[in-house]
DNA sequence: CGGCTTTGACCGGCGC
DNA sequence: GCGCCGGTCAAAGCCG
């Protein structure tokens, strides 16, 4: 919850599908826990999305595995796993009560593959973001 | 028929 | 220790 870094983005015209957001701007934390004796660092890529939906196809395949209500939120949070076998990427999906045309997407982790599907360049520009490795990298955690 | 949502139960951490 | 809170499990059902 500390140690956090904004990455602003705008001017992403074109590309993301079944979305019709028209700004971005993202924000990076790390989380820390503690494994046996060492202390690793789990990264967390959460960016904001302007949207009236609340599926953002990025391109991975996506397993929903719970929702829970947010407290001083009116609406629901929705945990996300990858569905690619060995990759245990996580994401969060929740959106703002006060202005409810803004989700904010939480990713954890890394993917370890390519991706899955046919996509435009909104791939490239998770790779530019950092969220994906460009050759495929060993995950820190899980 | 297979992959995914849905939804309440369950669980671990934390504060009182 | 107990109860709340946030996150996850898993069974059942939906939908292509």
């Amino acid at each position: 919850m500390e140690n956090v870094v904004h990455v602003g983005y705008n001017s992403m015209n074109g590309g993301l599908k079944m979305t019709s957001r028209d700004e971005m701007m993202g924000v990076v934390q790390n989380h820390n826990l503690s494994v046996k004796n060492k202390k690793i660092k789990k990264p967390r890529f959460a960016f904001q999305t302007k949207s009236q939906v609340d599926i953002l196809d990025d391109g991975y395949r996506w397993r929903k595995y719970g929702q829970k209500a947010v407290k001083n939120n009116n609406y629901p949070r929705s945990y996300y796993r990858c569905t690619h076998e060995g990759c245990n990427v996580k994401k969060q999906v929740q959106r703002l009560s006060k202005d409810e045309t803004v989700v904010v997407t939480t990713y954890e982790g890394m993917h370890t593959h390519p991706i899955d599907k046919p996509n435009d360049n909104f791939e490239q520009i998770l790779h530019q973001m950092h969220i994906l490795p460009n050759p495929p990298i060993p995950i820190p955690f899980n």
